[in-house]
DNA sequence: TCTGGGGTCCTAGGACCC
DNA sequence: TCTGGGGTCCTAGGACCC
């Protein structure tokens, strides 16, 4: 199977519309205000040569590439370039897509050949989109996954049983996707730091540490085994949630109504654009950086806008008097069909 | 200088039921 | 006086991904 990914793909998007750009430093995020709470989206390949990367507060990113010009995020502007290049990828002999995002996704194919049905993919791409790609190819989608990130930019890379341990073993774990600092440290806490560690441990002695599920997910993903087959089932979103930074925090009880309201009406909107009813809410509160509660209730199945709002007010009434808030966050839940696609994230089962 | 927004899934503990 | 075992649902929190 394949794994398909866009490179730099949003500034990419953006370098297309305004060429001038092209070959200077692009940095994505927020509103395109570097005075304000927001982080970085994507920053071009020259941006990143001053050591802007995704994830990062714009003020800073901003301060290390004072030349950089910073733009805002326009979502449907890459929603509707990434529909092209998933069409594209549809039009593949052969090819069945599962999305992944925006810029990403996996196909799979029968082939002998897969660099050269990789490079066909490509020119197809960058002839209907003038969009670049990286592909990896692997035996499993972890694998494909892992590969891409040889690949870039532009290229191509297979990554097998046969070679996995040989690229991938000296590694540190947090390289493997699925691993992030939490886990890659707790890991270390057991003397596992390399993917061939990782690789060399037996399952069950990972349980005690992460759980049933997740302990010998980690054993196997050190392999780099697992799913081998591309899902193309439509994806069914499980709920929709919509939140907001304040640039100044709410401390008066009617403001935080208010945005609550606000945050209400958007989420509904997304809901009834799918004709779906709600089961569950949760208001998401930040009151400083690292300090998040988050507060659920289930609800008896309805479609009435004014039973969400009014489960949503009924929640506000758990946040801490008179403390300052950062973040407001409303998501709301809705019931799975029977036959939608299980476990769309490739850090879970299934995968 | 201070960390977005939209998602998914796992874990653990308590309540409750049979 | 003691209190099993299995199951489900709910809530809170954690971790990761793009």
């Amino acid at each position: 199977m394949l794994h398909v990914d866009l490179d730099q793909f949003i500034a990419a998007v953006e370098v297309l519309r305004r060429p001038e750009l092209a070959g200077k430093p692009v940095i994505i995020g927020g509103r395109g205000d570097p005075t304000e709470r927001a982080v970085v989206s994507t920053a071009s390949y020259e941006a990143r040569e001053f050591g802007v990367g995704s994830g990062m507060p714009l003020r800073i990113a901003a301060r290390k590439a004072p030349d950089a010009v910073i733009l805002p995020v326009d979502a449907e502007a890459y929603l509707a370039a990434s529909e092209e290049v998933m069409a594209t990828l549809r039009a593949q002999p052969g090819a069945t897509v599962q999305v992944l995002g925006w810029d990403e996704a996996f196909i799979g194919v029968e082939t002998d050949d897969p660099e050269a049905y990789a490079r066909q993919l490509q020119q197809a791409v960058l002839e209907r989109t003038r969009l670049h790609c990286s592909v990896g190819i692997g035996d499993t989608l972890v694998r494909a996954k892992v590969a891409t990130g040889f690949g870039k930019p532009r290229g191509v890379f297979r990554l097998t049983a046969d070679n996995w341990l040989e690229v991938m073993g000296d590694r540190p774990t947090i390289d493997l996707w699925g691993v992030g600092t939490k886990i890659s440290r707790r890991l270390a806490g057991h003397g596992i730091k390399t993917v061939a560690e990782l690789a060399a441990t037996d399952p069950d002695s990972l349980v005690a540490e992460f759980g049933p599920r997740m302990g010998p997910w980690y054993a196997q993903l050190g392999r780099g085994e697992g799913a081998q087959v591309v899902d193309d089932t439509p994806w069914v979103a499980r709920g929709h949630s919509r939140e907001t930074t304040y640039q100044q925090d709410l401390t008066e009880p009617a403001q935080i109504e208010a945005a609550v309201r606000e945050l209400a009406a958007k989420v509904l909107e997304d809901i009834a654009a799918e004709g779906r009813p709600v089961i569950g809410l949760t208001l998401k509160v930040r009151y400083a950086p690292f300090i998040t509660k988050v507060f659920t209730r289930r609800i008896a199945e309805t479609f009435d806008r004014d039973v969400v709002l009014a489960g949503a007010l009924g929640l506000v009434g758990r946040i801490e008097p008179g403390r300052p808030i950062r973040l407001l966050g409303l998501r709301a839940e809705m019931p799975m069909p029977d036959d939608a696609r299980e476990g769309h994230t490739p850090t879970r089962s299934g995968w």
